[in-house]
DNA sequence: AGTCGTCTACGAAGACTTTCGTAGATTGAG
DNA sequence: CTCAATCTACGAAAGTCTTCGTAGACGACT
């Protein structure tokens, strides 16, 4: 099945996996400029942090062009679901329904959403015994 | 309505306030023992880390008696809201429904919580217009 | 008074995260 | 070839978080 189990990725590590999960693999400049707007990252700092992030497993690196082209290991799908996943247990104690309450708190989610989120529900329930 | 506007606990801070939360106002000594299990915390480390947190206005203390009391500030409630906010934002660009996807998919949920949330999701859905 | 156990206070070590300066390699233009 | 722009690599500073050792205060008990 290989779940290399990575490492949970850091605040800024998790930025810069957001701007590959949306662009594609990147270089660094390209998340540079990309992030420039939200954190005002610096260009050698995102190469020393994608550099960390080869280290750990969390992106690869194509380094067959002068300038690099990473992308993330991981899907956003499968990171959100470990980020949340601990999350539940460290803020929850494991309760999935406590968690949806303060989301749904947390923003104020509009009549369409809610309704994707009802029939969301109902396909876990037709799977769940 | 004083929002005072609390910084976000970090993790062995956040173990101290469940631990607030569950018991009610406790002592540095009580606190301890009932995070020696998970965690494995000494007690000066406990200590050092509710003092801190008295500084940063997350928890406050009675200092009447020879052992203070100590009591978290906000309510589970509110932290957790805040927490959640906070992960909507960096992790899921605000979209909640992909928040409560993951959060169904990081546990299996049985079919009666399956049923709390949606509840839950009907409770909001007539206070959205 | 002297001793023991428990308490607070404090400082500092150690780990981790983020940032950036600098050096050296490579490429393209003049 | 030389220069400027751009890239990688690296080390180290600065900040934060967590841990713990040590010191001094306090109270109870003998």
């Amino acid at each position: 099945m290989a779940k290399p189990d990575l490492p949970k990725p850091t605040e800024a590590e998790l930025a810069i996996l957001r701007v590959l999960w949306e662009r594609g693999p990147s270089t660094v400049r390209e998340v540079t400029e990309h992030l420039q707007d939200e954190r005002g990252t610096g260009y050698t700092t995102a190469l020393k942090l994608m550099q960390i992030m080869t280290e750990k497993g969390l992106v690869k690196r194509d380094e067959s062009e002068r300038s690099h082209v990473y992308e993330a290991v991981a899907s956003a799908e499968n990171t959100q679901r470990q980020i949340v996943g601990d999350l539940l247990d460290r803020v929850f104690g494991g309760s999935a329904q406590q968690l949806v309450m303060q989301a749904l708190s947390a923003k104020r989610t509009s009549k369409v959403e809610l309704a994707e989120i009802k029939e969301l529900i109902a396909e876990f329930e037709k799977k769940a015994k």
